[in-house]
DNA sequence: GATGATTTTTAACTGTCGGTACAAAAATGT
DNA sequence: ACATTTTTGTACCGACAGTTAAAAATCATC
């Protein structure tokens, strides 16, 4: 066992409250002591446990990443569904989470993508978040490869095309979101963005 | 005239040079003191000229709209164009803005929308920034109503849902300019996003 | 050239920012 | 019991946030 006093809070669960707190108001807009104060921890032990808000940052993307990030791929990868399908419910993924009551309005990740350029995000974040996206457009551009490969259907349109397309049309769902658009409303967007990727 | 000393620089020019650093790095992201400086002028000048932070910043955003933001829209009421080839063209331009090397990344009204919600923006400015967006979609409406009329084309495709559509478009083409995508990759996303609106 | 209106300059104010020093508290190993 | 290690609470640091008071500077007008 590891000697010393104990750390008498969750560490995934304060991280979840500092998640919470960037996705909604943006690495600038939030502060450390809106930090502590929401994850009911004192400043030292932010440091101690996370490093500083730079790491904090970070290892909130990350987290967000797989407990509400890559949830949305695997909608890709169901058999059985035809390539409008897969893409329609993963894009339904996508607005449902970016106008579920519970969470911060948008994408975490798009909402970053629109802070970055700017002065004052770090190195290391912009660096993570593009690397992110990268991954978003490479993941997309496979599938569309594959689906190729067994439909035939969608000649004319290169994946790599139809990559930047579906990835441009989350950053849009995402503020869409945030502008309080419904539910209803981005599917019906959805609907009309897919309609032509009819496979007939 | 006005009685008593002259103001010693050129209001729309400093405003300029304040929208400028709105558009790069957000509300929250901009102090005083970077706006000060890159305007060239003291803090009670600011004050005495534009309110305070918040005002200055609504100045900003519609100074934006009538030298960047409300031009995108003539392109949707030129005579002698399809609907397809009218919506390109708006879109294109918008894509063309947002990766201007001569100006910010994005788009100014997009990524502001991107940090509503969040707690830090006075209500003034949300209000305004909704206000925009609300207005252009009505547009966008009226828009594909009238081009309903003339080719009875589109139906099947509200008027509404197309509108939502388009404005959702702009939000992701504001947030992939913002990341890097470039305008070649952009207008490759347009003419995917608009195949489907083909008349025929 | 004095008067009054307006802008500029300098300097300061209060509050909060991100980050830390230090010692008390709580766990472990010997 | 004691030394060691780690976390906690408090209190503080210098820097900068947004904003303003006071006085000097500049103008049109009497």
């Amino acid at each position: 066992m590891t000697v010393g006093r104990k750390r008498r809070f969750d560490k995934e669960d304060v991280l979840r409250k500092a998640m919470m707190l960037f996705w909604r108001n943006g690495y600038t807009g939030t502060s450390i002591s809106d930090l502590t104060s929401a994850m009911n921890i004192n400043k030292p032990s932010l440091y101690l446990a996370f490093g500083n808000k730079e790491q904090l940052f970070n290892q909130a993307i990350k987290f967000y990443l797989h407990e509400h990030g890559q949830y949305h791929a695997s909608h890709l990868f169901l058999g059985g569904l035809t390539t409008k399908e897969k893409i329609r419910n993963y894009l339904i993924s996508i607005a449902t989470m970016v106008t579920d009551h519970d969470l911060p309005k948008g994408c975490f990740v798009s909402l970053t993508t629109a802070e970055l350029v700017g002065d004052y995000i770090p190195e290391s974040s912009s660096h993570l978040i593009e690397t992110i996206n990268q991954q978003t457009k490479i993941s997309l551009e496979e599938f569309f490869k594959n689906e190729q490969k067994d439909s035939l259907k969608l000649k004319g349109l290169s994946p790599e095309v139809l990559a930047s397309y579906i990835i441009t049309l989350q950053f849009g769902l995402a503020i869409a979101g945030r502008n309080g658009m419904a539910l209803a409303e981005l599917t019906a967007v959805i609907e009309v963005s897919i309609s032509h990727l009819n496979l007939g």
